[in-house]
DNA sequence: ATTTGCATTAGAGCGCGCTCAAAGGCATAT
DNA sequence: ATATGCCTTTGAGCGCGCTCTAATGCAAAT
């Protein structure tokens, strides 16, 4: 059977796993913790449908961007509890976006140091070069 | 005695966390492992050059950008072997560029869903909202 | 003399985020 | 019938990077 841009996805663990680029324990521990609902087919076995992917997507960049699981937890709660917790889930979100670029900066800085070194090494591969770096 | 330009500075361990803004623990745990080289007073307390704040600049950097204590230790070994070892330090920096500027991608997409949020609770607080977001 | 304060060391402990192991179920292949 | 294979669950285990504790020392202040 051949998937079609128009009918819904239904994937396996495995299957979600290799698409989201993240093991299969690791999914399975986030639906553990609650940050995801998948359901069951009737062998018991999990199938992720599109909301689910979607959320999973949503879970992975939140990680990857360094919310912690008790955070984004959290997050997710005040999502199912509904529009009542705007305002809580606009502040969560404006705290995290603080975070990212405090760590985009750290990254360009490092990003920086790691070049200098590059050149400095790359540049003339064979100069003497006194080994004596200080940057 | 007040500090001046000119003079070399010889910090201790608190002083040198506090400039670092990180804990005392962790700069004596880098020196222990290696990655710094501190001198002592008569009294046997550590003394922060400024070879060693540099230096600790330097891993902290790396650190922060997400090199691993056993490559960083590894590449601060190179460097202590001098030039011969160039080629081989210019190929940890390589990769570790790569590393950085993946993360960078992953910061930009998780930014660009938290601008996302952010927009759609600030945009119109007060508004319905239908509360079931999918991105 | 004792207290206060800041330093030292070695080693144990911890929080996080997975990661893996064990025991078992169900379906298909041989 | 049995083996293969992939799935399930629960709970334990682990690697990393600190972080903290305990025991101790030295010097200046009271």
């Amino acid at each position: 059977m051949e998937a079609t841009p128009t009918m819904p996805l239904a994937l396996s663990t495995q299957q979600a796993a290799a698409q989201l680029e993240v093991s299969v324990h690791a999914i399975r521990y986030y639906e553990r913790l609650g940050l995801v609902r998948v359901s069951r087919n009737s062998r018991g076995h999990r199938v992720y449908d599109d909301a689910a992917i979607r959320r999973l997507t949503f879970v992975i960049r939140m990680r990857a961007s360094g919310m912690g699981m008790a955070q984004l937890r959290r997050y997710i709660d005040l999502m199912e509890q509904g529009p009542a917790t705007r305002s809580e889930r606009l502040a969560v979100m404006l705290r995290h976006r603080e975070m990212i670029r405090r760590q985009v900066e750290e990254l360009q800085a490092a990003l920086e140091v790691t070049e200098h070194k590059i050149s400095a090494y790359g540049g003339s591969l064979g100069e003497p070069h006194d080994g004596k770096e200080t940057r």
